[in-house]
DNA sequence: TGGTCCATCAACCAGTTGATTGACACAACC
DNA sequence: GGTTGTGTCAATCAACTGGTTGATGGACCA
């Protein structure tokens, strides 16, 4: 016989937490260790009932099914994700280049649970073709850029960052750096030193002034492109 | 009976395909096809066969199993990574900004198969747990930032772009903006129009000189900027 | 003409997979 | 005390999965 609905889903209020809530998460936590194990590949529902202690019928119970299950993954990997450093209790905030404690905050995130990396990988991956995952992290995205364009814009104001700058597409160069440093560094950790590259890009955002001299100082070129891309 | 040795590997000289060969890259094609279909997750070795219009034992002929059939894909899809566009006869080299050539590139090896950003991320998404893709992936992304580094180099010597670049730092940046611009493609297409953000990027890269004054410089400003984003 | 590979297939196998079922313990409620 | 709803499990199922086997036909060679 078909059971009910799947049981209460994750209250967001403050009310405290049912059994249920808390078998939910169980289950989504053993998901989440074993996407990071085997990827989405080798994710197997006995695995994750097993893991999280409970039989496999106790999973279908909570989720109706696998894909139910994942969909439930989306939505942990995203608030994680979004998750932030604690501020120090003394700490006085960076105010000079906000984008930098931007970045330093995304490092923040992936060093404090290094499976996060492969986990997020592996969802995305699969949203091109689960239609779930895809709107969750499109929202997701431009929810992302957004914030950091605000952050270029009030930076650009404020005169840490250069003004020429278009904070729409500035925040999208921000944000695919990030995502495309995860992953290199994903295929290989010792790739690179984030800080040392984060210094880069923070040296192409510098306004004109404060960057050093150009080498050689001759004449400088007024070349300017004026091509179309292609 | 365990079978003799996979037969020939693909041949590297100019001599003319085998048969084997050309099964084998059938095979891969299907493979590749079925990937982007439906991911790893999805992919099965009757559909592969299938698809490739063979019987099973017949993969597993040229395939020890599967596994060695998603080694395979992995060279293919490295092999599809590195293509670049065909020069058209009379076009002349742009020589102006040799990174922007490579941003169209880039886009371009996207663009002539829809389906390589989705299998490329599934395999490197796997590659946190298979030694022998990562291998490939690290190799590929070393080689690829080398690249990079040189042309920034041979760029900053030219004086098409700023001299204060740490090339591999700077290629580490362009880098991983072009895999995070993709990924970012491959959740929403409309997200952004990469040659916008290329447009960024470039303005970032280009020699103080040729930016625009900053906000209320008197100089004639040689904005060259076109499109707004968005 | 007979032998030897190469390439292929239909049929099969053992183990796995997502999902279901019916039963049961427990607590709250009436 | 009886009823009802929640949470859990052992056992089971049908479909699938990667991989194997023995046979077969054709090409090449002696």
């Amino acid at each position: 016989m078909k059971r009910s609905a799947a049981p209460s889903a994750p209250r967001d209020g403050a009310t405290a937490p049912t059994t249920a809530d808390l078998r939910r998460e169980q289950l989504l936590d053993a998901a989440f260790a074993l996407v990071a194990e085997r990827g989405l590949e080798g994710l197997r529902t006995r695995d994750v009932a097993a893991r999280a202690g409970v039989n496999v019928a106790t999973l279908h119970y909570y989720f109706a099914s696998k894909e139910d299950l994942i969909v439930g993954l989306v939505d942990l990997v995203r608030a994680k994700f979004t998750a932030r450093p604690p501020i120090p209790a003394g700490a006085k905030p960076r105010q000079e280049l906000s984008i930098r404690a931007h970045l330093d905050a995304a490092w923040w995130v992936f060093t404090s649970d290094p499976r996060l990396d492969s986990v997020l990988l592996e969802l995305v991956s699969r949203s091109s073709r689960d239609p779930v995952a895809r709107e969750a992290f499109r929202t997701l995205h431009d929810d992302w850029n957004r914030i950091v364009a605000d952050e270029l814009r009030a930076a650009a104001s404020a005169g840490t960052i250069r003004s020429d700058l278009d904070p729409i597409a500035g925040a999208r160069v921000v944000t695919s750096y990030i995502i495309g440093a995860r992953l290199q560094l994903g295929v290989n950790p010792m790739a690179f030193v984030p800080s040392d590259v984060d210094d880069e890009l923070e040296r192409l955002l510098r306004p004109a002034g404060e960057r050093q001299a150009r080498k050689g100082g001759g004449a400088p070129t007024a070349r300017i492109r004026t091509s179309k891309s292609r």
